[in-house]
Formats: structure tokens, sequence, C-alpha cells
DNA sequence: CTTGGCTTGTGAAACCTTTCACAAGGCAAG
DNA sequence: CTTGCCTTGTGAAAGGTTTCACAAGCCAAG
């Protein structure tokens, strides 16, 4: 089994095992690939195959036992521990972030915050003390943060990245928008809203363009 | 030329048109599909080919105009107007993009707000009067709003969607850490942040797990 | 005008992901 | 035990995306 397994099955495992949360709450004990699939927006074949990468979970003519296969995604995922996490840029973005009670929940732990600004340097915010951006690599490696999330502005987003694969993080989350240059054992995911909004854009031109159906332009 | 076009397309499309906006304002005038792919951790032959499905931009022997292929890539991307949004939950995320003044000097003006918290309600932020989700059909219909951006719990994130799709919106971007299923005449994409950390969580364990390398552990 | 050096645009090949389709096997009813 | 129905796990086929590699063509120098 489990040969280099893509991003996009990565992705899903995670969006079953949420699906499988809701269901083991909701007192489910088995369920077919076909009923996995349909909240997650996947085929059951999809299903089949992205579980049996990691080996043979379900049982024929059953299906999948809620309990035991949240225990292996879990474990597949690495969310049977928790990870901290440095974030550096403590603004709009950043802010949210920290004040999200949903990433602790899910084994997320911001263990340090960081910024520029010297007016916010000092000051608690959501129950961490900001500390200044100089002091990042010493205090990324003494908290031994494995996660760091950039929340800064994208011109200083390059360097920030390799002070914190420096410190010793493993995985870069990065909110700024610019594409990161890989960094040699460190993964790299670049969340970018407006990549996103342009995205949508592109399609609503498009849409608008051929069919003579929408009335309201501009 | 253009028949459908994948999302990883568009995507870097995207990314080439920032990256040639810089260029612009440094006042490059020209440049070969090399130089433009090295920002968007592309290939050259990626670039060209990318451009290729829209039609015949640079020059043999010479390269792309900057100039030129900006407008293009604008236009092609839906980008050369603006776009209304109309965001639902005024909450940690939904404050943020609210105050992020990058969307609106991108051509993305939100046009209103909602939340279902009648504290919020009638309050300001960052210049929108916060209305109650029950007006959402009409002050989105008269808004005239093209894209719904959902930054609600994720419980109610598919009834917002459909909502939205009712009162004309013709895209949504989906904060809520949900799959929607999908809405006949809407395009729809999730930025699920909680899935991000979790692919990279995904990664690290890998990591951990192989090589004897790495000391740290829980 | 000719030569040499670059760079685009694009079919073809390689690679990767998704879908299909079916044998293997569990379960319940009779 | 047998029959009928259901569901997994998985090779093979289909479908898509990326990379390769090269002809076509521009430009500058001589």
């Amino acid at each position: 089994m489990s040969g280099r397994i893509s991003d996009s099955t990565v992705r899903r495992l995670s969006l079953y095992l949420r699906i499988l949360r809701d269901l083991e709450r909701a007192g489910v004990e088995v369920v077919s690939s076909a009923r996995l699939a349909q909240p997650a927006g996947a085929t059951s074949a999809q299903v089949r195959k992205d579980l049996s990468h990691f080996g043979s979970f379900g049982q024929r003519g059953r299906g999948y036992s809620v309990a035991p296969l949240v225990h292996a995604l879990q474990e597949i995922l690495g969310l049977s521990r928790s990870w901290r996490l440095a974030l550096v840029g403590v603004g709009k973005i950043g802010t949210a972030l920290l004040g999200y009670a949903g990433l602790a929940r899910r084994g997320f732990d911001v263990v340090a915050a960081f910024d520029a600004d010297d007016a916010k340097v000092g000051t608690q915010a959501f129950g961490q003390t900001i500390r200044c951006v100089s002091e990042l690599q010493p205090v990324v490696a003494e908290t031994r943060a494995q996660i760091g999330v950039i929340a800064t502005p994208a011109p200083v987003a390059a360097e920030v990245a390799s002070e914190l694969a420096r410190a010793g993080v493993g995985a870069i989350l990065n909110f700024a928008p610019v594409e990161l240059s890989e960094i040699d054992g460190v993964s790299i995911r670049t969340v970018d809203i407006v990549l996103e909004l342009e995205g949508l854009s592109y399609l609503l031109a498009e849409a608008a363009g051929r069919p003579a159906s929408d009335g309201a332009e501009g």
C-alpha cells in the first residue's frame, strides 16, 4: 500500500474524518463508502481507493465500522497528537486565527505570536503575549513549534519563511499573497484569498460571456 | 483555443498576473516564459501552455510584452471590472475580510454584510452597517452582489449558500468548514484552514515516521 | 543579406488521477 | 446449508495535466 499519496487524497481523508466524527456523534456505527462519499462530494470508488492506499478498513458486504475508521484516519493524518504553531503577523488575519477556538479544539495550539509593530509588541491577544519578530528564531526553537503560520504582508513573507525554517519548523501555512519558494525539509501550503476570488471572477466572466441569459452587468 | 480550462491553470494565470504587475511597476517591458515561471513556481512550458489556451501573446525569440499581457490576463480573468461581494457572518474571519483593504484595491467591493447576532445587527464595521440575515435575500438581490462570501459557523453554511443562490449570486467563497453541495449555476470555492493544517499534519507525521532524524516528539 | 542565439507555440509522450467493473466475501432470511 | 443482496478492494480503462522536444520565427551583429 502507501506509496506517495497525492494532495487531493489527503484532503479528502480529512473530509472523511470530519464526516465520520459527525456520524459517530449521531450514533451511526457502520457506514458504506457511498454514504461517506456523498457529503464529501466524492464518489464511492474514490473513498475506497483513497482508503486502500493505507490498508483494508472495511468489511465486504457490510461497510466500514465508524469508530475504528475514525481512529485509523486520525492516526494516518497525524491527528492523534497535537501540534504547536508559531504565528507571525498579528494583523487582521493573524488576530482572527488567534481567536479561532476551532484550532485548539482540533489539536493545533498556538504557542507563540510575533509582530513587527512595536505598538503591538508586549500586548496580549487571546491569551498570547505578542513578541517582536526579532525574537522569532530563539522563541520558535525554544517552544519547539512544528508549524509556522505566516500572516504578514507579502513583501516580508519569504524572509519570515526562511527564518521559521531555520528555527526548525517542519511546515508552514502561508496566508500572504506570494508563492513561497521551496525550502528543504519544510512543507508549505499557501492560502490565498485573492487568488480564490480571482478564480471565481474568471468563472463569472466566462459564464457571462457565453450565454445570453444574465442581464445584470457592471 | 479556449476549451474547458482547468482550475490549476486559472490559479496560475492569477499568479502570472500578479508577477507581471510587479515587473511592470519595476519598469520591465518584456519577459520570457522562464522568467515569468520562476516566481510562480511553475515551468516555462507550463506558462506557455497556460497562455496558449487563450491565444498567442508572445513573440518568438523575444518573449512577452508585459503591459499587453497584463491587460490580456485581466480581461481573461474578468478583472477589468469590479465585483460586488455580500458577506455573511461578521465573526472573526468575516471582520478580518471586511477590514482587508486588499480586496477593494483588487476590485472586490463588499456591498453588504450580514450577521445572525442581534447584538451586532445595526452596528458599523469598516464602513458597513451590519444587517440581519433575515434581510439577506432582498438586500443581496437589490445590491446585485455577484459573489457571496460565507463566514458563518459550519452548521448554517449550507442554508446560507442556498439563500445566496436564490438571491442571485453567481459565485460563493466559503470559509465554513463544510463541503457545500453543488448548486446549479453557482460556482463554489471553499477555503478550509483546518483542512490545510491537517494536510500539513499528515506531511509532518509522514516525515517523522520514516526517517530517524527528528528527536522532538509530542 | 546572412548567421547565430533566443524564445514561442504546440503536437506527442509521460505521468498522474479518477472512474469503471467485477471477483471476493459478508450477512440475513428461509 | 443455500440463496440473494449488498459492499469492499482492486486491476484495468479512461480521462486529464504536465513535461518534452522541436519547428517556426524574431532580433542583433556583422
